[in-house]
DNA sequence: TGAATTTGACCCAC
DNA sequence: GTGGGTCAAATTCA
């Protein structure tokens, strides 16, 4: 393995370590929960943290697309079974761009960073919820090729099944972005019934490959972390305009559009 | 009035 | 033929 190869998969590592950390807060969040007495503050707390966890991973996400030779195994149910060396779906780059770059999030957070549009909404076979589709806002714009999918979990109605494709390619910076104030986690979620516990677990067939095969130790994991903390530091007037305030409403309509399901259509 | 969402129709892979 | 994904006109929203 290359040193970017090498470089990636500790990327990875460090992604998989921050979903440790979320879903252990969340527990905390439940522990929480189950507490009678006055801990508001440390709920929201809570909240605050798993909300800057979903940031970061969804940041890490999309600082470097990931090549499509480092995750030809991305996965992601049967939808994705197929991502082998397939030699039917390799020879469009189109199908080979989508997927290798795939991956679910199971969240009863839909907001993320970037700016969404939904073009479609379908009613899938056997399935209670139907799922809808969403495109970046720059696709027309900038080129970007990223979309996700949102459904429904049947089994907890609560959280929803992500499903990015495509890394974006677009540059925030580079439109005018409108003018809104910060939106956090924690005003989400207290806009939102829904949003009550947030629980993330992200499914990467991907990283269990890169697990087994990357070289990376707890040393290099420590350097990388430290290196991602001065990166972060050193361009955190740039990236507080990506991720933070410069951003449209982009999830917030996706909840809304979400949340629309259970009201109009199922009225759970 | 422009942007975003909805939804039926269409396309394509299986 | 069927089902999933996308398109685009109509509608709604801010």
């Amino acid at each position: 393995m290359d040193i970017a190869s090498n470089n990636k998969a500790i990327k990875l590592k460090v992604r998989d370590q921050l979903l440790q950390c979320h879903e252990m807060t969340t527990k905390v969040q439940q522990l929480l929960s189950q507490d009678g007495s006055d801990l508001g503050p440390a709920k929201d707390l809570v909240e605050k943290i798993l909300g800057s966890i979903s940031d970061t991973i969804s940041a890490l996400d999309s600082f470097e697309p990931i090549s499509p030779s480092y995750l030809v195994t991305a996965a992601e149910g049967s939808q994705n079974a197929s991502c082998d060396n397939d030699g039917k779906l390799e020879d469009s780059g189109d199908r080979l761009w989508k997927k290798s770059e795939t991956w679910t999030v199971e969240s009863t957070v839909l907001e993320d960073t970037f700016s969404w549009r939904k073009y479609g909404q379908k009613q899938i076979l056997n399935a209670k919820f139907p799922r809808s589709y969403f495109r970046c806002t720059h696709k027309y714009t900038q080129g970007c090729k990223a979309t996700k999918q949102v459904q429904k979990l049947e089994s907890e109605p609560r959280m929803f099944s992500i499903t990015y494709i495509g890394n974006h390619t677009c540059n925030t910076n580079e439109v005018t972005p409108k003018i809104k104030p910060c939106i956090h986690h924690d005003e989400i979620i207290t806009d939102s019934e829904e949003i009550q516990s947030p629980s993330l677990m992200i499914s990467m067939k991907e990283e269990e490959e890169n697990h087994h095969h990357g070289s990376s130790t707890e040393s290099d994991l420590q350097l990388v972390w430290q290196e991602m903390l001065v990166f972060a530091e050193e361009h955190h007037h740039h990236h507080e305009a990506v991720y933070g305030c410069g951003e449209t409403s982009t999830s917030i309509n996706g909840l809304d559009s979400a949340d629309l399901w259970s009201c109009q259509q199922f009225s759970v």
